[in-house]
DNA sequence: TATTGTTATACTCTATAACTATA
DNA sequence: TATAGTTATAGAGTATAACAATA
């Protein structure tokens, strides 16, 4: 032990073998950890809302934009294909929760929105679904939490920049 | 502002109302982080070996478990359901990658191994797989990932407790 | 020509339930 | 009876490519 002057290069090479073994680990059990959070959210909305979560993910960006957004603005920003935006947006107009209105601008366009009734069940399911994050997360302080919001940012930007797909 | 005493219920409301954003923005901004890596990850696993993350982690159980593991431990550990792990294990063994070796006690069950060849391939895959990962993550400080990782082990346990599914 | 959106098709993963064989 | 595994079926989400209408 203590062979930091002796065995440099193998100190540096099961240093960098412990890095590879660490980044791994952490990818792994993050992993796990988002699974199981994304599992439940899955299970009660399917049970308590009867929907999923790119249903949900689809109202939710409509939520934050009254003035509608075109499917292909939907598509990118639930980084899924066109023909996947309509198929959803298919099954929330015939339950009456979003509307294809015509664009104002561009008549090949669609500015999809939600209904009142969308709109309605969206800030209902929206509030549950908050306060099943937050028990999720209940096990962090709200200072672990903050630590870990910026900790992923720098994430976010190196994954930005890695593979600018 | 500083209305600590004069306010103290509407203080402690508002601290409530921002823990639960808090909370909130932080899911989404870690859910947003782990799509983009999942992908990637899915993407070359796709491109370079042609195989899914599902064949991957099936593959990855067994490699730890050179004895093997039966259908039922490796649907536990895929949390996945068996006739799930069953056609997984066929594709598999078609390729000739696994093999369901009979069981040493039950005659009921296989003890579903890697083959040599599935050993090897997993190898490489493992070793690319790896590499992808330190590279997703080196924009963080061995510090950084290390906290992390303690982090999540403090989530998962709560994970754990809350939802004893 | 390029773009918006739809349609058709196919593939993977998933769950459920009925079934066979063995414990 | 209970358990291990398979089969059959169905459904969700996804991608790709060909297509119509509009820009």
């Amino acid at each position: 032990m203590a062979a930091d002057e002796t065995l440099p290069d193998t100190d540096l090479e099961s240093r960098v073998i412990d890095e590879h073994h660490q980044a791994l680990k952490l990818w792994l059990r993050w992993l796990s950890c988002t699974t199981r959070i994304e599992d439940a959210i899955r299970k009660r909305l399917a049970a308590e809302f009867g929907t999923t979560l790119p249903r949900f993910d689809l109202m939710a960006q409509l939520e934050r934009q009254p003035e509608g957004l075109t499917m292909r603005e939907l598509s990118q920003r639930l980084m899924v294909t066109g023909g996947n935006v309509t198929g959803i947006t298919d099954q929330l107009e015939s339950e009456g929760l979003v509307v294809r209105a015509p664009h104002p601008t561009d008549r090949r366009a669609f500015s999809v929105q939600l209904t009142p009734t969308g709109r309605k069940l969206f800030r209902r399911m929206a509030t549950t679904h908050e306060r099943w994050v937050v028990e999720l997360f209940a096990g962090w302080t709200p200072e672990q939490k903050a630590a870990m919001h910026e900790q992923l940012a720098v994430l976010k930007q190196h994954l930005a920049q890695g593979s600018p797909t």
